[in-house]
DNA sequence: AGGTGTGAAACTCTTCACAGCA
DNA sequence: TGCTGTGAAGAGTTTCACACCT
């Protein structure tokens, strides 16, 4: 083990990889399915399978967690179930405030997932006066003056923003300063916030971006494969395979 | 998979690594910003603070597409642009189609950061037959029936997926049978697809996990300073600083 | 047998630090 | 002088393979 060295352990805390957070709400979906189907035991194999990783990787994920299956048979769903909930955080409520209701906003506000797994929409806010007063998803719309007090008076630590890219920061600085920690942004900008607030971005238009890039590459190995005929240096330049996608991923939080 | 077994050579063909390619869109987005401002050279610094990373990430990932940078000046802002949109695929017109036309299929019909950059929407599909010819975007929308059609008459090798959970396998392999290629999954479940297809995913529940799953630890670690010492658990907050967000990322594709 | 849990190896990504060029 | 380009060190992640328990 560790030489006895004092040296900065640095995944700290209580040491669990960003990348294997990354995939426990993955596993908690796959999981999810096979409680509402009433299995009560899942291989690592099986459960890997479900979740669009490998077994390797889903048993090294949830040895940071602890030792929660059974050699020889498996783990149980249920016990799984609460076990990554609870380290993620999700046996409590949390409250969010999404501002910015436009289509994506409004979207946002009605999908599902949402309010299903330790969400609950706080607050709808926006910019626009129209807006006010207007349900979406049977949430009424509230104009942004109020911002500063909804987050108080519901105790809102995380926001989500779906503003034009040009309100962004400035809702982000007025999120921070009425006690948001954590923030998802939707807007195609990149945010400055203080130490101690996590910031995760979604980007369609990046992801887009690396399909066409990946895209290309297919294309180009084409027509090569084509000019040179097949028995290149490596037989098999086809894709590499990542088997998961893009979704929550390894690089995560970005404090200032 | 087909003839060779063995392992993928993994980021191999020209070579540039998966987190580079993740970030190129960020740089573009950030020099795009400084073209339209008329700005002519940036430094790796200056450009790594617009980027939000830092600049020796920077320069290394430039280094993996060449040395387009000038020692004791910097880069040429639209040199740079077009190197990177060439290394991207952004200087052809990439055909996209939407199928799912709900609130977020709209909003991203409606997203202009689309047609902006390289992507054209080609067409918009939805299953319901009462959606049809009603334009979104000033693009009318298409039934379902027509998808092979339209696929194979604008030559779309990109598909987006915003149709609910149950739905996407479906419209995934209709999309594939047709002839795409990439595929952007915004339908929370786990797709699976014949090898030489790449799926991105994005999930906003799974952000909004991660999210909470850092809420939880800086909540936990202010008790802990709190006991352990009366003085003002203030910006206690450790944080290491991943100083990206979560967007495109590292893992990157999907086949099989 | 059957499948988990985990050291150790392999690989990828990030950061450092500085040589070298404009 | 100033900033790029990059080898090398360091950190984090994935994969391997097998000991160990049921």
């Amino acid at each position: 083990m560790a030489t006895g060295r004092s040296h900065r352990p640095a995944t700290r805390s209580r040491g669990i990889p960003e990348a294997t957070v990354a995939r426990l709400p993955l596993y908690l979906r796959a999981l999810t399915g096979l409680s509402e189907r009433s299995v009560p035991t899942v291989s690592s194999e099986e459960l890997a399978a479900a979740a669009g990783v490998n077994s390797a990787k889903l048993r090294k994920d949830f040895s940071y967690l602890g030792s929660y299956g059974t050699r020889g048979v498996g783990y149980d769903v249920e016990y799984l179930v609460y076990q990554i909930s609870r380290e993620l955080g999700l046996t409590q409520d949390w409250p969010v405030v999404i501002v910015g209701i436009g289509n994506l906003g409004a979207a946002l506000a009605n999908y599902g997932g949402f309010a299903s797994r330790g969400f609950r929409v706080a607050a709808l806010i926006d910019a626009d006066p129209a807006m006010a007063g207007k349900p979406v998803a049977g949430i009424p719309v509230q104009h942004s003056d109020e911002l500063e007090k909804i987050i108080e008076d519901n105790g809102v630590s995380i926001g989500v923003i779906a503003t034009p890219a040009g309100a962004a920061q400035q809702v982000c600085d007025r999120l921070v300063a009425a006690g948001v920690t954590s923030i998802l942004n939707f807007a195609p900008t990149v945010l400055s916030v203080p130490d101690g607030v996590d910031v995760r971005k979604v980007d369609l238009s990046i992801e887009l971006q690396i399909l066409a890039f990946h895209e290309q590459r297919k294309a180009g190995e084409e027509a090569e494969a084509a000019a040179h005929d097949g028995s290149g240096p490596v037989a098999a330049t086809r894709r590499e395979a990542a088997e998961q996608g893009p979704d929550g991923d390894v690089p995560a939080v970005m404090p200032a």
